[in-house]
DNA sequence: CGAACTGTTGAGAGGCTTCAAGCCTAGTGG
DNA sequence: CCACTAGGCTTGAAGCCTCTCAACAGTTCG
């Protein structure tokens, strides 16, 4: 179950409207194109395994992966979630390092793998680039900086207020308000850090204090503000 | 209290040794030399607070510092120790966003003011050191990331097994394997992330394990394997 | 239809926090 | 030089939050 055997669209492996390559100029964004290899990926493939040894990095033009270390006997613990648009990979390969998390396909996906190389060309030979690369390093550190203080001192009733209102930011709500990302209550759990059983006894908390509406994996906002004081944000 | 009356001293300002700028050549070492601006702090003096607005980044040539965010209800959570060699403020400088840290002196320190214009010239202008910073970035993210899946999963207990051994690595001990870095017990909960009675109950359960021996602030190592069993790592 | 996975609920145990009280130590001022 | 004070350190008790284990219901998919 590694990928479909049919090469994706050229529909959906355009690169151009990418935030990460908003300072590239037509030239650069052509030879993106030429090194580029796109795939399809099947929900539950693995795109890189923690420890693993990067050639390049992958850009999301379609789906959804969760990216996650694994922590004392197995338990998975999910840094986060990515989807169109969104940039994976490039952190172990720029270090220079073993893979260090796990990326793995929840949402049927298209991937494009930019070789190391190109990357680095690309980042020697344009300053606005590797600047805008330097930035977003900076802005995912404080992240998890943030993300540091939060695990540390809150609970994990906060914490899980806390997850729901980050993937209604990531992810957005359809027009019933409905969360656009389905995870299971194990994922969840391996979000917040807390045990499956934890989460479900909150999320029914939740729907008991009209925060929340539930239907299987489908979570529905009620009371964002609430939810947002009860995160302690 | 903000820092003393006296300059330091030349030999107590040199930036040349600084791993950081390894890749910068005798004129670009030079043009650092001439835009420093050095500085002694005295113990408990902040250098920069949470919420300010940076204009350059410190270089510490003596002394140590704790970095920390202020979390729910005042309670400080601690990031990082920095000490002679490091750098510190340059994450929140280069994204341009205000700083999401307060760095505190614990040992009486000197610092070197490096201005935002003169960062941003050498990356601009030295390929190899902007490559090495974003080196540098990336493997902190890793660090921070590796952290997170620490605190998430692990027990106080396996925490603070891991912080000792962390301060080990980072500060040495002595010829007497007496830990060269003297923290309060409050310092050493708020790096935790627990309280400041549990971290003196495990202190001194470690004590009685024989894994460790306490005269006040003093840690002095016994059995660094059993620690390391007992952090997990 | 059965197997495997996911979700739910209950009970019990234990780790950790909080509060409260007292001790120790270093530094200050008379 | 000593008493005093403030801050750090220690210990105990009580209680809560969260985890774990276990049993079972529901769902999905071959």
């Amino acid at each position: 179950m590694r990928s479909s055997h049919y090469s994706p669209l050229p529909e959906e492996t355009d690169l151009s409207e990418f935030k990460f390559f908003k300072h590239l100029n037509d030239t650069e964004i052509g030879k993106l194109n030429y090194d580029k290899t796109c795939q399809n990926y099947k929900k539950g493939s693995v795109v890189y395994r923690e420890g693993s040894r990067l050639t390049g990095f992958y850009c999301i033009t379609k789906g959804i992966l969760k990216i996650y270390k694994t922590g004392i006997d197995g338990k998975e613990q999910i840094i986060r979630f990515v989807k169109a648009g969104d940039i994976v990979a490039f952190r172990s390969l720029l270090s220079q390092e073993l893979a260090c998390t796990t990326a793995k396909v929840i949402d049927d996906a298209v991937l494009c793998h930019i070789p190391y190389q190109t990357l680095l060309f690309l980042l020697q030979n344009n300053w606005k680039f590797s600047h805008w690369m330097i930035q977003i390093l900076c802005r995912e550190l404080r992240e998890a900086n943030d993300y540091i203080t939060d695990i540390a001192q809150k609970t994990v009733r906060e914490r899980l207020a806390e997850v729901l209102l980050l993937l209604k930011d990531s992810f957005d709500v359809d027009e019933n308000n409905i969360l656009n990302i389905s995870l299971t209550r194990e994922e969840l759990a391996n979000m917040v850090g807390t045990a499956t059983e934890s989460v479900i006894r909150l999320l029914s908390e939740f729907k008991q204090d009209g925060l929340i509406e539930l239907k299987g994996r489908r979570v529905k906002f009620l009371d964002v503000n609430t939810l947002r004081r009860m995160a302690s944000l």
